[in-house]
DNA sequence: ATTTTTCATGCCATCGATTGCACAATTTTC
DNA sequence: GAAAATTGTGCAATCGATGGCATGAAAAAT
């Protein structure tokens, strides 16, 4: 096999090509106002000519930067996650990073050999959401100068800057709509609790619950793992209460999923089929009538605001960590069909 | 801020700890098998004892090679787009190679964009699902003599490397099985014929329904965006004729999902409520009786053998490009509920 | 006991871009 | 009109790892 286009151009040859040093046309490239207008031109044209780019990796070496920032998602394949890489990458491509996802298949272990991975790799910050309340291991993006941080829950061990919504405010708004619908009976499943969003969205609902005088109930209280399955589960459990609570919190779009399955499954004229509420839009539940209430969440603000935060970070800023918590807002349903 | 933490070790440091050189420590890094049983033990020491890690910039000067694979997916958001990402992330991971996910916002331009932007970075190989069945500017990559291989559907007017699913005979065994089944009317709903994959699709419809002597009409075929809108509307459509379809053939999963929302929001005692069939898993639909026939596609497959062709194509196989077709496979369900 | 081969390791040029310093040319200041 | 400041550019060291070539020592062949 013949190969007909030659290796890339260099600096040294655009320099070559019209004049002038390779110093000085890597100071064109790079923005160095000290180059006169007229030699910049011709530079330009030159990079221009031979579609010169930078050596990615010579220049990594010198500046020790490589124009990357890593994400650790718990799971690709997660909507809600893959969102908020949206939000992150068309933040970060204005300024011309690009991002790199990897996934931690929701164990801390992977999570760690990830963050390892990107660190070894030369990323120049690194965003997780994290997939336990743990984090010690985080810190080893510190010991590298390469600044972390943390979207969607935060961890234990080990504090920087985060990228939050306020979690309880959003529950408790959201619970309390329903019992301004005139629900007693609200039945809550909530998600992994080892993670802080579930445990905030927990506190969020027996927040409001007190504040309205209504008492706390054991039974409407079930834990799921934010899956679907768990949702479908558990839904079933509580419609098989001796009084089944009239409106349920679903503590993420999946365990609504879930639960939106097991009522069209076993939907029975007789019985009266609980309003669903919680977090995130679930499109599907809400025009069955199933969906009354839900917390939407700014998702792709998050990614945006977790993206300018890294930059902010690898531009110097050495504030102290900070944590930002993005308001939510309650979205209403028609109970049609019902 | 006082930093407590040393930069990262270099192999001169190493090499010093261990008396030897640095071509030895590099050597021994690389699995140079000259390097003495002995030394090789004191250096690997002293790589642990430090802490050691190739700056991967230096590395990647002198080899030119960043052992990281460009992914370029045409919308993040998407569970079948990720599941490849899934199946070629952890086959590369068994080869240290990292992945960078792009997205291409189901448009050339911005695919043309990422592609160069990964090339820029120096990955050693692309993987691209494409946007469009135009693929010119994916020679770029050939330029770089950067490897590229599609998945999922094919270009034009490009000529490389593939992995498919047969989704002529996979689309074709599924309206087989419908037909079995007694059904004589079956609707077809496709994708964006732009798409490779789509009009593949279509083929093994016509194809099945030639071969069994049912007459091809023309107002049970239409064609979607593989968007969850287009399969509710278009299900509306079938549902408005005057013979409506009593199956109906979904291209893929999303507008699967629309068509059965359309389903489940238009019950009606009186109708008889088509069957859903088509592309890819539709759990809800499935448990609800509406999907029959599915056709199954190895999606973790598909990026596992993306994954290894382009590692093949890095190690400097130049065999003429392929295509590589995998087998799907019919699941039927049960018509429960109904 | 030489000569040849093999083995283990070191020396150092190299990859391509960046940047501190030097220096000449031009402009400004007094 | 001389000194000082400013501007535009080049020189050359540098970042850290790699790998061709050289070298000396040990093993094998004659």
């Amino acid at each position: 096999m013949i190969h007909l286009t030659r290796p890339s151009p260099t600096l040294k040859e655009v320099a070559a090509r019209c004049g002038v040093s390779t110093a000085t046309v890597s100071r064109v490239i790079n923005r160095d106002r000290r180059i006169s207008e007229e030699t910049s031109k011709r530079v330009l044209q030159a990079v221009e000519d031979l579609g010169y780019s930078p050596n990615p990796f010579a220049r990594g070496l010198k500046t020790n930067k490589s124009r990357t920032i890593g994400f650790i998602v718990p799971e690709f394949t997660n909507d809600f996650f893959m969102r908020i890489a949206r939000g992150i990458e068309s933040r970060l491509r204005q300024d011309g990073y690009t991002l790199v996802i990897c996934n931690a298949n929701e164990n801390r272990n992977d999570e760690a050999a990830r963050l390892d991975l990107l660190l070894d790799q030369g990323v120049d910050g690194v965003i997780v959401i994290p997939s336990s309340s743990r984090g010690a291991h985080l810190r080893a993006a510190d010991a590298r100068h390469v600044p972390l941080v943390l979207v969607d829950r935060v961890v234990e061990d080990y504090q920087t800057d985060a990228i939050l919504v306020d979690n309880i405010n959003g529950t408790y708004h959201a619970v309390e709509a329903a019992l301004a619908k005139g629900h007693k009976r609200i039945g809550f499943i909530g998600g992994n609790m080892d993670l802080t969003s579930a445990r905030e969205r927990l506190a969020g609902y027996t927040r409001a619950l007190e504040d309205y005088h209504i008492p706390f109930q054991d039974e409407y209280v079930f834990f799921g793992d934010f899956h679907q399955d768990s949702g479908y589960e558990l839904m079933g459990q509580l419609l098989a209460l001796a009084h089944p609570p009239e409106c349920v919190f679903l503590s993420n779009v999946f365990m609504h999923l879930g639960a939106a399955k097991y009522l069209l499954e076993h939907q029975q004229a007789k019985r009266r089929v609980p309003e669903l509420i919680g977090f995130d839009e679930m499109d599907f539940s809400s025009s069955l009538g199933f969906c009354t209430i839900m917390v939407r969440q700014p998702i792709e603000e998050i990614g945006k605001i977790a993206a300018e935060t890294i930059l902010d970070r690898i531009r110097g800023n050495h504030h102290p960590s900070r944590i930002q918590r993005l308001k939510t807002e309650i979205v209403q349903f028609d109970r049609k069909n019902k």
